[in-house]
DNA sequence: AACCGTCTCAACCGCGGCTTA
DNA sequence: GTAAGCCGCGGTTGAGACGGT
């Protein structure tokens, strides 16, 4: 492949907004002769522009035949069908609505639909209802990152310049973000067990062989913590760390109150291929169900018979919030903690503090908790 | 009135595909 | 076959508008 054409910012190429008259000067120009050749037009139209400026100024915006003004329903329906068989392909999807850009159609979307499917509890890349499996996920990976900031956590510890103010500052910084982590943990048990129906908690229950269930709550709090390091966390003895650091750990915990036992189940509409799918073949067979389960990738597919329960769409609120917590934790690679080199001011937990602190404080998730866990 | 946070959307950037020599 | 040049796409950014306090 050959090396991309510099563009706009040598040669003292102009960028940044439009002037009225630049807007005019091309205008003028494309309609006498075309746009012809887009490096070549600035030039002959006496713009200081480059050609890739020019023809998105004139597509996006300029040329007569872009159609201004609100999306109708009509239109509003075709994109989401569209999405949902093309995905983002938005010059394919424009292509299907006479006037209407690219970029108008993918600002719409970003900016309107994504977050009216995320309050339907769609999920807008899928176009699927979330299920409380996509939550069990979200769950099943929070250990893994506790663990990865817990080691790192570790060797800040045992670092040769732990006596530098500087190091201990981050380790404090560092505790709390764990603690935090631990929170969060808790906070998407909470919306688990108030948001799913009582035969799911069951069934997932059975699944991991607790046979009677005098208290939901207390065996998957068990089992999310089988290989979880929050268990240790509170036996005073994670990977390695000092006794009087877990106990740091541990007082920064906030108290909060344990969860209370759910009312109601929630929307058990089919709503994917494979509920609908079974659904209509009750009398299908474990064969019939795997080829199903493989057929529309629901894991896990060998095991897809004794979960019958696991389909069942999360509420809306689940879903909203799953996607609020997802959203946070993928914008910020927590397996890139770093632990800081001598040379750098960077913090150990830049990318797990901006997770946490970027709403701040303990009243966020003070906020957090009563918004979306207790009025639950 | 001032400040702050959120939303919108025009514009930019980098990449990859296609065409041409 | 391949290197160079151009174009278009999708993702991202940031300035301005807007609304709430």
């Amino acid at each position: 492949m050959m090396g991309r054409s510099p563009c706009c910012n040598e040669n003292g190429l102009k960028k940044g907004p439009w002037t009225p008259e630049e807007d005019q000067k091309l205008v003028d120009y494309i309609q006498k002769h075309g746009h012809g050749s887009w490096r070549a037009l600035p030039k002959l139209a006496g713009l200081k522009r480059c050609g890739k400026s020019c023809r998105l100024r004139w597509a996006n915006y300029l040329n007569p035949d872009i159609k201004r003004g609100k999306f109708s329903e009509d239109e509003q329906q075709i994109i989401i069908n569209l999405h949902a068989v093309l995905g983002n392909k938005w010059s394919v999807i424009a292509s299907h609505l006479p006037g209407r850009t690219d970029n108008e159609i993918k600002n719409f979307w970003n900016t309107h639909f994504k977050k009216k499917l995320l309050q339907m509890g769609i999920d807008p890349v899928t176009h699927r209802r979330r299920t409380h499996h996509d939550l069990i996920n979200v769950l099943s990976n929070l250990p893994q990152w506790l663990a990865a900031a817990a080691a790192n956590l570790a060797n800040l510890s045992t670092h040769p310049n732990w006596d530098d103010n500087f190091f201990r500052l981050q380790h404090s910084d560092a505790t709390q973000v764990l603690a935090k982590i631990q929170l969060l943990h808790n906070i998407l048990i909470q919306v688990l067990m108030s948001t799913a129906p009582s035969s799911y908690i069951e069934t997932l229950m059975n699944h991991f062989g607790c046979s009677s269930i005098p208290d939901h709550h207390q065996y998957l709090y068990e089992f999310l913590q089988m290989n979880s390091n929050l268990e240790a966390l509170e036996n005073g003895s994670i990977i390695g760390l000092p006794p009087q650091i877990t106990a740091q750990m541990q007082s920064n915990l906030p108290n909060y109150e344990v969860y209370q036992q759910p009312q109601s189940s929630v929307n058990a509409q089919p709503v994917n291929g494979l509920e609908i799918y079974m659904s209509n073949n009750s009398d299908c067979d474990d064969h019939d169900l795997q080829l199903a389960a493989e057929y529309y990738s629901f894991p896990p597919s060998n095991d897809i018979h004794r979960y019958p329960n696991s389909l069942v769409s999360a509420s809306p609120e689940c879903c909203s919030i799953v996607s609020q917590i997802e959203n946070k934790l993928n914008s910020n690679d927590i397996s890139n903690c770093q632990l800081p080199s001598s040379s750098t001011t960077s913090t150990t937990f830049e990318p797990l503090g901006d997770i946490m602190e970027n709403e701040a404080s303990d009243s966020y998730w003070k906020d957090f908790i009563d918004e979306h866990v207790v009025s639950l």
